[in-house]
RNA sequence: CGGGGCGUGGCGCAGCGGUAGCGCACCUGGUUUGGGACCAGGGGGUCCCCGGUUCAAAUCCGGGCGCCCCGACCA
């Protein structure tokens, strides 16, 4: 029956946005606060980016790197030493100017980014070949003032990790590009069942300062496609613009290549807009903050009986590793529990009643597509396990299955056109990476953009859609967040 | 930065000259519990701010401030 609508979310066919807007903030994942575009990130949320954190940091010690920490401050003349990079970032800045009620001598960039700070500081460190590579990582927030924002997906201030890393070559900082490409593509595939394209991005959408940068790009079910990470070739452009040298192999003074990339909260956005439904969050297991919600219906009087004794036992006997809570709170109704951890998107709800337990049974329900099924208390927690990682399989799938419906093959504008009358999609093509073409590409398609040059894509000889000229490269086209 | 809209308990709104109300949420007690319960009681608001008009302003007038939405720019 339907309840007053205050208890539900705005369905997602409806409006996108504030469905998107609703979730976040009925699960309780973020809010706004009194600052202007700034988020918090409430518990449930942030046990969620703790846990896809975790993974990320796994890989990326695993490939080398180590953590530190850099200044959340950077002096303006620092900022400024490399030209390109200044220019990008000039209009998101935040400065400070003012320090108690002395007036600052130079100001101070609340960091939008590090790799200026670290460059500075890295050509104190670095002297020899023998220094290198340099392969470092921070977690930190950074401020990027924003005109308009949108919880996890673009606010003023975020969280992030940035990877920094120095090389004695360009092969070796360009290997070193593609390795943590590969991990965001990991994370995003096997522990966010996301499915991702990678590729390079365009002059126009590389970051500023790069020789050239990589990026994932992952569809949201609205079929707009959301950049979940990036990874930068940032050649000598830096070193030499902060006067890193080391001495070489054979002694002469040389300047080191250098990458960065870096992966944000934003990334959780994306898991929101991926799986979510019109109940609410649809989790991964392998980051849901809680994968197993058991919740017993108590019946008038058993205080102690059969139904608490089998919650007990699911708690004692579930593997350790699997996050299972049971829902003892009192006064609500099993019916609303259930409304309740759907919203949160717990991946599996196991029911305990005294009619199944009459038969020695539980009752197990799927979150991502309602799947379920009567199973024996006797072994079932031992089961969790398997049943998670189906669980985590159907998810990956049914998002891989958005992705291959809602993605087409174009080879002109016209195609690209029609692509996008009906409904936002991926669309590949042959491109040839001309400025005029990318243009005539957004302005083929209102809001359009070229995503990336497709890692995975050879044009073969194809004609780019744009000007006709043997196409380089096959690029996806869509619109993006 | 251009166009539009809105500021009234925590949230969503109504009231548009006579001193503030509804739904949800919240608190207490009880009955309930296999898909968002019910009954009873209760707490909570300088009606965004400043000024003006009036016997009287949430309501009318002037000026601020804040926020949201739609467009141009962006992880």
């Amino acid at each position: 029956m339907a309840k007053a609508s205050s208890k539900q979310i705005t369905p997602k066919s409806e409006d996108f946005d504030r469905w998107y807007v609703d979730v976040i903030r009925r699960a309780e994942l973020a809010d706004y606060t009194p600052v202007a575009g700034c988020m918090v990130i409430r518990p449930y949320g942030f046990a969620l980016w703790e846990n896809t954190q975790r993974a990320l940091d796994d890989m990326i010690k695993r490939t080398g790197h180590q953590n530190m920490q850099f200044p959340l401050f950077i002096p303006e003349s620092l900022l400024v030493k490399e030209a390109e990079h200044v220019e990008g970032f000039a209009p998101e800045v935040a400065w400070v100017t003012q320090g108690g009620s002395e007036q600052l001598h130079e100001r101070l960039a609340v960091r939008p980014t590090s790799e200026t700070i670290i460059c500075e500081l890295y050509r104190k460190w670095i002297h020899s070949w023998r220094d290198l590579p340099v392969l470092i990582n921070q977690w930190a927030n950074v401020v990027r003032w924003e005109k308009r924002t949108r919880l996890f997906l673009r606010t003023t201030e975020f969280w992030w990790q940035e990877g920094h890393t120095f090389h004695e070559t360009w092969e070796q900082a360009r290997d070193e590009v593609d390795t943590m490409l590969g991990c965001y593509r990991e994370l995003a595939e096997e522990w966010l069942a996301m499915p991702v394209i990678a590729g390079r991005k365009t002059a126009s959408e590389k970051f500023a300062g790069a020789e050239y940068t990589l990026s994932i790009e992952a569809m949201m079910s609205d079929g707009w496609a959301l950049q979940t990470g990036t990874s930068h070739h940032l050649g000598q452009n830096f070193t030499r613009a902060y006067d890193i040298s080391y001495s070489g192999r054979d002694n002469t003074l040389l300047f080191p290549f250098q990458t960065s990339w870096g992966l944000s909260t934003r990334i959780i956005g994306g898991v929101i807009m991926a799986h979510g439904d019109d109940a609410g969050l649809i989790l991964p297991p392998r980051v849901a903050p809680v994968q197993v919600i058991v919740v017993p219906i108590a019946q008038s009087g058993d205080a102690g009986g059969p139904v608490e004794e089998a919650a007990v036992r699911l708690e004692r006997e579930a593997p350790s590793g699997v996050r299972l809570r049971v829902d003892r709170r009192d006064g609500i109704r099993p019916g609303e529990k259930y409304a309740d951890w759907e919203l949160r998107g717990v991946p599996l709800r196991v029911v305990v009643g005294a009619r199944d337990l009459a038969e020695g049974r539980v009752t197990v329900v799927r979150r991502v597509d309602g799947e379920q099924q009567q199973l024996p208390l006797e072994g079932v927690a031992a089961r969790l396990p398997g049943m998670l990682d189906e669980a985590q399989a159907a998810i990956r799938a049914r998002a891989q299955r958005l992705l291959d419906e809602r993605s087409v093959e174009v080879t002109d504008l016209d195609g690209l056109r029609q692509a996008f009358e009906v409904q936002p999609v991926f669309a590949s093509g042959p491109f040839c990476d001309s400025p005029e073409c990318e243009l005539a590409v957004k302005q083929a398609v209102h809001a359009l953009t070229v995503r990336v040059l497709r890692a995975d894509r050879r044009p073969d000889g194809a004609p780019c859609l744009g000007c006709g000229r043997p196409a380089d490269h096959v690029a996806l086209f869509a619109r993006a967040y």
